[in-house]
Parts: C-alpha cells; structure tokens; sequence
DNA sequence: GCTTGCTGCGAACGGTGTTCGCAGGAATCC
DNA sequence: GGATTCCTGCGAACACCGTTCGCAGCAAGC
C-alpha cells in the first residue's frame, strides 16, 4: 500500500536521490546510511534492499551527476570545446557540493564516465592530436578537473561550516604569514597578499588555460 | 618509571611517527585512535593527552612527511628545477601511501608546507616570472601534484587490498570496453589498448611537462 | 489455498572519534 | 617533611558508523 503520509517511495531512484541531496547540502562526509534511511523514516536495513552498500550508494550518486553535463557538439575550435567542456564537467560537480572526491576514490567507473571520456577523446582527435597524446591528455584533463573541483568545494564547505572558527584560523594563518621572518621566506613575504586574490573559477581557468597551451604544442 | 617491555616511550612524536607508519603500511583509513594507541599497547584515550583530534594527528603526519622533501639550490634552468622539485615533493608523498589526501583535506597548511611553497616561489620568481603568475602557478602546481600522489596512491593501495576481486573487476571494465558499441563509442573503441598504456611516472610527467610548455609562455 | 519470493525493518555486532573522571606520580610551596 | 598542585595515563562510557541476520507481511504463481 501507499506511504502513510508524504514520504517518498523507497525505490533506488529516491533513496540515490536522497543521498545526493545530502551530499549537496552537508557534503560526502554526512551521507550515512541512517541519514539516508531518516529521509524515508525508515531504518538504514532497508536501504540494502535496494543498493549493495555505501560504496555503490555514492557511485551511483557520482552517476546521476554526471548525467546533467551535456556533451559538446564537435567541429568547432577544439582550445574553446575544450574549455567549454571542462567548465561543464567542474560546474555540475560542484553543483552537489564535495561529490568529486567520489571521483577521486579510484574505484571503477560508471557509465556517464565512459560518455564523458567519449567525448573528450572525440574532440581531441578530430583537433589532429596524435593517439598516444589524447590517452593521457584524457587522462590529465580527468584528473585536473575534479581535483580542483574537489579542492574548492571543500574549502567552501569548511568556510560554510565553522564560520565562526574557521575564518579565525585562516586570518590567523594569513596573520602568520605577515609576521614570517623576511629573511627565511624573502619571496612569500614580498608577495604579500597577492598569494590570496583571486576567486577559484579564475584560477581554475589559468591553469587549464595554461595546460592547454602546453598541449597544443603536441600537435601533429 | 620506564615501559614494561620495549614499548614506546608515549610522545608526541613517536604517537606521529607509529600515525605516519600505519599510513604507510595499510593507508590512512586504517589510522584510528585504537590502532595508533594499539602500537602502546593502550586505549584510545591516552593519545589525547598529546594531540588535541584525529585532524590534527594527520596534520602533523603529513607535516613530518614534507619534511622530507629537500629543497632545490636555485639557481639552474627554472624548467629542470621545477621538474626535479615537483617529483621531489611527489615521490615524498608516494613514500607514505595515500598521506597526500590528508593535503587535500582543504585545512590550513603546516610548516613545512610554507617552506615548500617559498623554494617554489624562488624559482619562479627568479625565472622572471610576473608576481601574480608565480602565485597561481604555485596554486596549480602544488594542485596538481598532491592530486596526482593521491590517484596514484590509492590505486596502489586499491590493488593491494583486493588483488583477487579488484583485478577482477578491472578486468571486467577493460573488458566492458572491448565490447562497447563501435557506433555509440567509436573513438573509444578505436584507441584500444592505448588508453590503459603508460606507467603512472610517465603520465605525471607529461602532464607535468605540458604545464611548463604552456607557463614558458607567460614569462615577460 | 498453499507456496514461493520479494520488500520492509527491528535488533544486534563490531568498529569509530571523543569525553569524563579517576587514579597516581612528580614537582612545587610552606 | 608534609601538603598541595599539576601533569600524564587510561578504563569506561556515549553517540555514531557500515553491515548482517532473521522475522514479519504482502503479492504473485500454481
């Protein structure tokens, strides 16, 4: 029979639907199977019934997110699909706060992963890049995009989380720089707070920015 | 008085020390409280007295860890030191199993982290590099690095668990591969074997190469 | 109608990080 | 010398975690 009131039906849609927003909201670390099971009002028992355990819970939720990024339609100028693509793929991992680190578990891939490396192979070999070079520049672009996508979504969870403490500490740790001895750290010191600008979309597309120029050096 | 046995004096550096140990041996999510206290042969709550968490634990693990790394004499080509200096600071990582995800935990640096990121700064800054170039290169470059020590780490250790099931599974997925449709995933399918080719030093070091490519560009 | 199989889930097991409070020894002070 | 204070070790406990077991109850099949 139905739900007695409005709860969600337990089938393994809503419950990797549940993790996901969980993880949106309070990041990887309080995805738990009880708190998954409190959405349904439900014990964590019942969520096995559906998901053979944490793991393949937060595969799938790694999953679903990659299903919302749109492949590139190809034929244009493959630095600016590029570009675009990568911002695609970081812009929907951070969308659900700190899932790249499942990406980063090194556990087997999923199935919009493949999609997704499909794609980029694609681009990459009608630009007229040599097979052995899209392999690991497939490789290098993965592994660059949700390590910064992890990276900036943790540092905005931890400033979202003890505002309080946190954003003492990293004054104190910007106070410590300040008062390193000009001697032992000349060039830290002289830099002053050029260190700290910049927001994290501007540095993320220097860097891709950068590998990009490298890799069209490899051209054929 | 002195222990029983030949256990360990209880210190704040050997608690670090059997912490980084675990690490190496059997990774960072075998450390607790227990198996470190274990190494003392006590309980859990005598490691308080000497490190306020499990956080600050790690932090200081990983701070030991780059102690390691030896600084470059400044000086020489800028593209050869940044080189040596980056699988420096990788294979410092490397030594200690997957300690390079405690770096990107997002929490404020230790010691040793400012150290390395000032040798950095010298030899960017001494290759004529623009200030606000050194300072996200730095970012990226150290990014890309721990990013790097992490993936390979934890397919080491990922292999080293489950050699039985594991291999399996890849197997499955290198086989998975082979099967995909020729229509839906043609440059997949055509690169073949290309894309499981390459020793994990190569890949690091081709990225790494075509980051530099591309920074030579943005000296003035 | 009886059986089979699937779904929900209460209870439990062994593990985790962390806190409390009590010992006992060393150092300090009168 | 005796009393007091501080520091270190640690047994016990709390709340939480992932996972398993086994028992209900219901739907479909024969």
């Amino acid at each position: 029979m139905g739900q007695s009131a409005s709860r969600p039906a337990l089938t393994r849609e809503a419950i990797v639907a549940a993790a996901l927003d969980l993880v949106g909201r309070r990041g990887v670390e309080a995805v738990s199977m009880r708190t998954v099971a409190d959405a349904f009002g439900t014990g964590p028992a019942s969520i096995y019934r559906h998901v053979s355990g944490k793991d393949e819970l937060l595969d799938l939720a790694l999953d679903r997110v990659l299903a919302e990024v749109r492949t590139p339609p190809d034929g244009r100028d493959w630095r600016q699909a590029l570009t675009e693509f990568a911002g695609e793929v970081r812009g929907a991992l951070l969308r659900h706060g700190d899932i790249a680190a499942v990406a980063m578990s090194g556990r087997p891939v999923g199935g919009n992963s493949v999609r997704i490396a499909e794609a980029l192979l694609a681009t990459l070999r009608t630009a007229g890049f040599p097979d052995d070079v899209c392999a690991w520049a497939l490789d290098r672009l993965s592994l660059y995009v949700t390590a910064d996508a992890l990276d900036t979504a943790r540092k905005r969870l931890n400033e979202r989380a003890g505002a309080e403490a946190v954003a003492r500490h990293w004054a104190a740790v910007a106070e410590h720089y300040r008062n390193l001895s000009a001697q032992e750290f000349p060039h830290t010191t002289a830099m002053g707070q050029e260190l700290f600008r910049g927001d994290p979309e501007g540095r993320f597309a220097l860097g891709l920015g950068v590998f990009l120029d490298g890799l069209a050096l490899q051209r054929r």
